[in-house]
DNA sequence: CCATCTGGTTTAATATTGCAACCACACAAG
DNA sequence: CTTGTGTGGTTGCAATATTAAACCAGATGG
């Protein structure tokens, strides 16, 4: 019945997901970093009903994700802008694009590529590296408990 | 009141989270990337509903993402085993943790972290860069229309 | 001031999710 | 062969979420 929260999960990747893993919120962060800010813009560019668009915009801000600020246009209306978390969103946004890029069925129906701004060609794929600069694939890699924070003495 | 389909999409993060884009899909994932194999590991694991569980399994085996091997340990069961498209993923699973280490409301309570298995040190975080070598903060980036592709005449 | 636009809320129908019960098959012990 | 147990589901029902559509109040525009 009811969703299960993901919130106090100890995996990292579900305490995302239960922040914006939903249908919509991702797809309203994308449009939020294209530059639309407007309640009417989200609701056009994604055709969802008006009543989820309200309830997804409430808790991205709820989240932190986005903020409300006074219209843009002089209007007495409100603009949904990303905050620096909504921004750090950026990363996850391309490296599903570049999945997309690289395992769609049909990659020839994929409308837009990034490219860098100053010269105009496309990025190159999102890289991981080791503290020491090695190129690291997937089996380069394993997961460690959290080390305890180490404990400050009140004084 | 079918949830819409992003299938047709031209926004390639659209199609993504068509493909992997609800609820349980990326936690299934994750597991299978975590190297669970079976039915049972992934319900234990994640709790969720066996007729979901079987469902999404189904969804992810039609769309590439996970295939079934005859089962490891010689039973008459079956494995659930990411495909190449599948472990494609993993740049993603890294973004999202990253992005919760980095703006988690309780950082303290994400319980492990990623790294490199040689030296056992975290990872760098994953970053974006130009064809010609220069790191590229989103600012630095533009969406272009995908260029047509050029049409090879058949012999 | 009258009409329309914006940004929602409300309502009712439909879809999806979750839980629990059930079930068939494989396998193992007796 | 017969009973018991674990695996991997299916089925049914209740709870919740999504949707489209109607409605509405305040702002804006002519």
């Amino acid at each position: 019945m009811k969703r299960t929260s993901l919130a106090g999960d100890e995996c990292p990747i579900a305490r995302a997901l239960d922040v914006f893993g939903d249908w919509w919120s991702l797809l309203i962060i994308r449009d939020a970093m294209l530059g639309r800010r407007r309640f009417g813009e989200f609701q056009a560019s994604l055709g969802l009903a008006k009543n989820i668009l309200t309830t997804r915009l409430r808790t991205l801000v709820e989240r932190g994700i986005l903020t409300t600020v006074p219209a843009a246009d002089g209007s007495a209306y409100q603009d949904y802008v990303l905050t620096p978390k909504g921004r750090g969103l950026f990363p996850i946004m391309v490296a599903l694009r570049q999945w997309s890029e690289e395992f769609d069925e049909h990659p020839e129906e994929i409308g837009t590529i990034l490219v860098d701004r100053d010269k105009g060609k496309p990025v190159r794929k999102l890289a991981l590296y080791s503290q020491d600069g090695r190129l690291l694939s997937a089996a380069d890699t394993m997961m460690k408990p959290r080390p305890k924070p180490r404990r400050r003495v009140v004084a």
